[in-house]
This record gives C-alpha cells, sequence and structure tokens, in this order.
RNA sequence: GGCCCGGUCGUCUAGUGGUUAGGAUGCCGCCCUUUCAAGGCGGAGGUCGCGGGUUCAAGUCCCGUCCGGGCUACCA
C-alpha cells in the first residue's frame, strides 16, 4: 500500500517552526515510501478563519522546498481539500448519517444555558465536567422527534461507548489505554452544521486515503474520540503517530512570546532552507549512527517514525547557527552568488529588514535594518556588473559568515569605494611612525610590479618586510589590512588584495596615507 | 482539581540488563596563522528527575513519588 500523509493545518495564522517540523516529517515519510503528501485546509472554525493563512503555509513550504501533490492549490483525486467546501458538498452530512443510523451519534437539542448549568453542577460536584450523557444521548425516537419537529437547533454528539478500556496504538508511544467513562460525548457537527475536527479530519483521514497521521501531542487526549471513530465506521484505522512538541526556553508550547517562530523570519534573517530543515528535522528525530549534517535524499533515505522522539525538544538557535554555516560553506561562490541575489531581492526579506527593530543590548550597537537592506543591496549591484569579482569576493568570506544576511557587512570592503574605517583601527595602526613611508613604498611598488595573483602580493609584502629589516610581519600587514578594509579582521591579506585589484589597492593605499599624515 | 504524555551533560541526542554512559552544539585551551574565522587536536560539563524494588548486574524492567507540559469548547 502506498503512503499518503497529509498535513491538515487550520488556516488561523502564520507557518511556525513547529508546524514545519510536522510536515518535514509528512514529507521525509512520503519521500522514503514514494508515497503522497497531501495538503488539507481544516477550516470548519469559520470565526478563526484568515484568509491569507493558506498561501502563507503554501509558499512558505514551497520555500523550503516542501511541495504538495494534492491540495486545494493543485487538486487531486479528492478534490475539494477544504473542510468548508467539503461540508457544502454534504460529505460530512452523508457520512454523520451512518453513524446516527448504528447508533453511534445522536442529537442533542441542549441550549447552551442548559450546558452551562450542566457544568456548574458538575463543577459544584467536583465531577468531571462535560457531557456524559445528558438528556438527549438516551432519549427516546418521539422525544428526538418532537424536538425536531419543533425546530429546536441541535448538535450530533458521538455516542461514547461506557465501561470500557480503549487500547490504542501510537507509532512512538506504543499502548496507550484509556477508561472510556472518562470521556465525554464530543460535539461532531455543530449547531451551523459545520463538522468538528474530531469528526471532519477523521472522515477525511478515511476518505483521502491517509496511511499515517503524524500530529502534534496535544492531541492526545482527544485520540480515543478518534480511535472510536473508526470502529464507529467500521473503517480501517491509518497509523497514529504523535509527535512531541517544540518549545521555547520556558519549556512550553512555542508560541509569539518566543521571537521569531515564523518560517519565513528565518529566512528573511539569512538561514539556508537546507540548514533550516536539517535542524528542524533533529528535533524529535534520530537518523542514528551520529549523523547530523545530511543532505535531503540522506534523510529522506534514513527518516523512520522509529527514530522520533517522545520528549518535547527545544530550539537551540546557536546550533541552527552553526549548521547554516556548515551548509554555506559546503556551496560554491557561484551557487552562493545565486542564493544571495534570490535572497535579497524577495519581497519578504526587504520588508523584514525594512521593518526591522533590534532589541536595545549593552554596549551594542542595535541593528539598522535599513543599512543591512543598503550593504546586501551592493551585493546585488556587483552580482550583475562584476560577478567573477563577487564570486571571489564571497570565497574568501564563506568561513566566515553564519547567514546570508552576514554577506552584507562582510563584503561591504569589497564593493563600495571607500570603506568605512574603524577608528580605534586607525588610531592603533596608522599612528606608528614607519606607517605613512610604508605606505607611499608600498604604491610605488605594487604600481611598478603589477601584482595581479596572491602569490605576488605575498612576496611584495614580505619582500618589503624583510629588506626594511622587520622581524615580525605584524607591524607590517596589519597596517595594510586596516588600510584595504577598514576593519583589523577579515579574510586573508593577501587573498583579499588580490581580490580587489591594483586600483583599488593603491586608491586605498593613498587615501590611508592621508589619514596616516 | 481530573485525565494523559514526558524527564540521559546548558541544549539536541545515542543507548532496549553488563559501555570508563557515546556523538553534536555551545563554552574553554592548544595547533595552524598576518587578523578574524574555518579546520585539526584536546578539556571541562551527566549522582541518567528522586526513592524503593526485581536481578550477580538497571539509564534500561516493576512500583511509588516529584517536577514539567498538554488536554479538560458547538477551537483546532
Amino acid at each position: 500500500m502506498s503512503v499518503r500523509v497529509r498535513f491538515a493545518p487550520s488556516p488561523t495564522g502564520l507557518l511556525h517552526v513547529g508546524a514545519l517540523r510536522t510536515v518535514l516529517f509528512d514529507q521525509l515519510l512520503a519521500k522514503k515510501h514514494e508515497g503522497q503528501l497531501i495538503l488539507r485546509i481544516e477550516d470548519t472554525d469559520r470565526s478563526r478563519y484568515n484568509a491569507d493563512s493558506e498561501k502563507e503555509f503554501v509558499e512558505t513550504l514551497h520555500w523550503v522546498g516542501i511541495d504538495f501533490d494534492e491540495g486545494p492549490h493543485v487538486g487531486g483525486p479528492h478534490f475539494p481539500y477544504r473542510q468548508s467546501e467539503r461540508q457544502a458538498e454534504g460529505i460530512y452530512a452523508t457520512h454523520i448519517e451512518t453513524l446516527l443510523n448504528n447508533g453511534s451519534a445522536y442529537k442533542a437539542f441542549d441550549t447552551p444555558e442548559e450546558l452551562e448549568a450542566m457544568r456548574e453542577q458538575q463543577l459544584a460536584a467536583k465531577q468531571a465536567t462535560g457531557y456524559f450523557g445528558g438528556h438527549w444521548r438516551d432519549a427516546s425516537a418521539d422525544q428526538v422527534a418532537q424536538a425536531e419537529a419543533e425546530g429546536k437547533p441541535y448538535v450530533i454528539r458521538q455516542r461514547i461507548p461506557r465501561g470500557q478500556t480503549i487500547v490504542m496504538q501510537d507509532a512512538i508511544r506504543g499502548q496507550i489505554e484509556w477508561n472510556s467513562d472518562l470521556l465525554p460525548d464530543p460535539v461532531l457537527i455543530k449547531t451551523d452544521g459545520m463538522p468538528t475536527y474530531h469528526f471532519a479530519a477523521m472522515v477525511d483521514d478515511h476518505l483521502m486515503g491517509i496511511t499515517h497521521v503524524l500530529r502534534g501531542d496535544e492531541w492526545l487526549p482527544s485520540f480515543p474520540l478518534h480511535w472510536l471513530l473508526f470502529d464507529a465506521f467500521g473503517w480501517e484505522r491509518p497509523i497514529f503517530v504523535h509527535c512531541s512538541v517544540i518549545v521555547g526556553k520556558d519549556g512550553k508550547k512555542l508560541s509569539k512570546r518566543h521571537g521569531a517562530t515564523r518560517v519565513l523570519d528565518y529566512s528573511a534573517q539569512g538561514y539556508l532552507k537546507e540548514a533550516l530543515k536539517n535542524f528542524i528535522a533533529l528535533i524529535g528525530w534520530s537518523p542514528g549512527e551520529d549523523r547530523e549534517v545530511m543532505s535531503e535524499s540522506e534523510m529522506v533515505e534514513r527518516f523512520s517514525v522509529d527514530g522520533l522522539q517522545a520528549s518535547p525538544g527545544f530550539f537551540d538557535i546557536e546550533k541552527l547557527k552553526w549548521l547554516n554555516g556548515v551548509r554555506i560553506r559546503e556551496k560554491s561562490a557561484s551557487e552562493l552568488v545565486d542564493d544571495l541575489v534570490a535572497y535579497i531581492t524577495d519581497d519578504y526579506t526587504r520588508q523584514y529588514w525594512q521593518n526591522f527593530v533590534d532589541e536595545p543590548m549593552p554596549n551594542q550597537v542595535p541593528i539598522n535594518g535599513i543599512d543591512v537592506l543598503k550593504k546586501l543591496d551592493a551585493i546585488v549591484a556587483k552580482a550583475s556588473q562584476n560577478r567573477n569579482y563577487l564570486e571571489a569576493a564571497v570565497e574568501e568570506l564563506k568561513p566566515r559568515v553564519t547567514t546570508l544576511a552576514d554577506f552584507g557587512d562582510g563584503l561591504e570592503f569589497f564593493l563600495v569605494e571607500e570603506p568605512p574605517m574603524d577608528t580605534k583601527a586607525v588610531e592603533k595602526w596608522f599612528k606608528q611612525a614607519h606607517v605613512s613611508g610604508m605606505f607611499s613604498d608600498l604604491i610605488q611598488l605594487v604600481e611598478s610590479t603589477n601584482p595581479t595573483k596572491l602569490e605576488e602580493y605575498e612576496s611584495l609584502v614580505k619582500t618589503y618586510a624583510e629588506t626594511k629589516g622587520f622581524e615580525k610581519l605584524g607591524p607590517v600587514v596589519h597596517p595594510i589590512r586596516v588600510a584595504m578594509t577598514g576593519k583589523t579582521a577579515g579574510p586573508g591579506l593577501f587573498e583579499l588584495m588580490s581580490v580587489l585589484g591594483k586600483d583599488k589597492v593603491i586608491a586605498r593605499f593613498r587615501k590611508a596615507l592621508e589619514l596616516a599624515s
């Protein structure tokens, strides 16, 4: 049997990293077994509907490289894929009829006031709250017919069998047992005719031939309802996989309070989709053999629900940063330039930085988003104007960045005519007695010897140091670095000089000479 | 409150009765080196939540307990 898995979000907001992980696992499982990945929109709660949400899911997932085989946007054999539309087609109505007829469900005409009164009574008596029978579970056919004739609004509830131990199987936790007397009869169809999650999701999972249901473990308490529903219909069950959640620093479910949880924000910050996926997969899944850095195909090959973790995982941004650096270093300069251009010209990247407000930190200049964009834009400009030069510069910076955004700062001195000078560095290295003479000499030397290659710059500088009797290279090399880059840290000096080229090298020596004297 | 799930270095994890409890990240140090990284090597960091029990032997099995989280809607 072919594997069919589904991502079934409720369209209420943004795609966050917790949901991303669930879809990722879905995708890995589907790919591993050459099955299908389906998107189904669970929009049965009209009050929480967010029109932009579905688009967010599809577009964000497309960015990370997760595309659906079936879904509202691409169609498929089980169309429609939005539950509101499925409801309109009468799919749930016909299925609830089955349950009504075989006694697994019943109509309940309780008013909200009656339910509230029941609840208060239960609270006062320190009993479990919920609909355990009420007036309607065992009402006679006549009573129901009469209430219906009167046009009273009703819901349809699931008739939970009493006095049973429900024994369920979860792929991660194994056997889970539940006392059915603890389960209130849940609403399956609401007064407005819409199905609840409990009903719609199970009906659709069956109808769509879903073989594995991956979902967050917050669904565990309603698992028995779902388990029972399959019995009520006499359907074969899918394999249920309740994944642990990703938690924030406080150990609670990841939410907006924990900072950037929106997947698109990681994209905007310059994280590579390969790194993000690799990292996310590692939370709650172990590929075995101490593997960590994996290609997509290796993840697919190794994926198994057996490796899934029952305990919650913490989103450790430090590890994401490391992994992102690793992925960047794996790429060629040419690939990186392509990535960079796509990244910088992306609408959301721009929007993100334009609206960026840094958190105030002691002893740290806050990051200015507009400035970040300005530096990044210089990269795009250079990409079309002199791609070879850009690639050479990117190659030098590769081991020194953690995100794509870091290239903005790092590449700046390669891209602007006059890089900003670090005043402390100028103070330290340009005020030494030998420096202005050295700069003049070097201008002459560069002009006369015409160096282009790294080795030529290296021998030029080293020979100069020797002939002038410098015992260490430091006093020679450091002022030159500041002259070339404005900074004290960065790529190898000879590498960077050869990339800059003769004209820029001389121009910067001249500028430095002014500052030094 | 009730029910359910979870609990191995700070963090992500390996581990299914016998291991000096392994790896990764982060941190520290050394090497490389013109700087910063990267890379290589090394180090610190774990009473396996706690307490009992079973066993020659327990992170691994059993019981209890504590802590954390989830659910407790005509939300998903």
